[in-house]
DNA sequence: CTTCTTGCAAATCATTTGCAGGGCG
DNA sequence: CGCCCTGCAAATGATTTGCAAGAAG
């Protein structure tokens, strides 16, 4: 399904600004992007947009269910396209996200909301630590290794 | 142990907006507070505090591990005195905070995250929903409700 | 044409920081 | 007494909003 037509059917109009955001989620997969991520991209390829603007279409295309907006750290959102619940893996040391799903705790989370007396609606699962590639990077304490670059 | 003694044992001197602090998470268990609220329960006991200066003793302490921070929505922080590893549930109705503590999670956390290659140092888990008070208040079944995001 | 969108600039809001006077150890 | 703390006011920085000019359907 092409932007244009995930526009339409959620009952946006069709404009660059949206076209163009969702053009650069789909460009790759499981991308998180904060705002400022998406403007830079956009202005490596010739293409200004407000921040406003593009707050704006942030907002809409979340609460239409297109994207997610994620709450890493306090400061600032990244958004991803919407594909599904699953949780995330934050390298402290490089930044990467990755993702993961898992039904055991999926299964688990259901029954302790349960057992507490709510009623679930959505939940934020985050793992932070470091990715194999950055811990091979320094290696504190441990015999030397050279960095190999 | 008394809040003086916490301070001393981590090297803080001991000073009156620090044992206020204290005092107020020690007043009640399993409190989750916004900087905004600690203050707002100190002017109620006359204790006035610069909101500066509340959050240097609110970094002060999460640092030296005496409170946690936790970030529940990405607007603002809340803070609970440390008391080792447990998520939260948030009533997004009343915005009541619980606790919960599920080994079969932790466990799979593990094992998650070593399977993508990272060596996990913290993580955050909250889940949203509505507890049962506020279930019982509204009708269930009537218009949808729109959880805010 | 009418309504939805955009850009710009100004406004928010929680949190942080520079500075100078004070207080703990 | 020296260095750590505090209060005040101004600074931040991501996100939001008011308003008027422009497009989409």
């Amino acid at each position: 399904m092409r932007g244009s037509e995930k526009l339409t059917k959620v009952g946006l109009k069709v404009t660059g600004p949206r076209l163009k955001v969702l053009q650069i989620f789909e460009a790759q997969e499981h991308l998180h992007l904060t705002a400022d991520d998406i403007r830079r991209r956009m202005l490596e390829q010739d293409v200004r947009i407000s921040l406003a603007t593009l707050y704006r279409v942030l907002a809409h295309l979340t609460e239409l269910g297109i994207l997610h907006r994620c709450i890493f750290d306090g400061d600032r959102a990244m958004y991803e396209l919407d594909h599904g619940i699953h949780d995330h893996l934050i390298c402290l040391g490089c930044g990467r996200v990755d993702e993961f799903a898992d039904e055991t705790i999926e299964k688990r989370k259901r029954i302790t909301a349960q057992a507490s007396g709510y009623a679930l609606t959505t939940h934020r699962h985050t793992l932070f630590g470091y990715c194999s590639a950055c811990r091979a990077s320094y290696q504190p304490g441990a015999a030397a290794r050279r960095p190999r670059s």
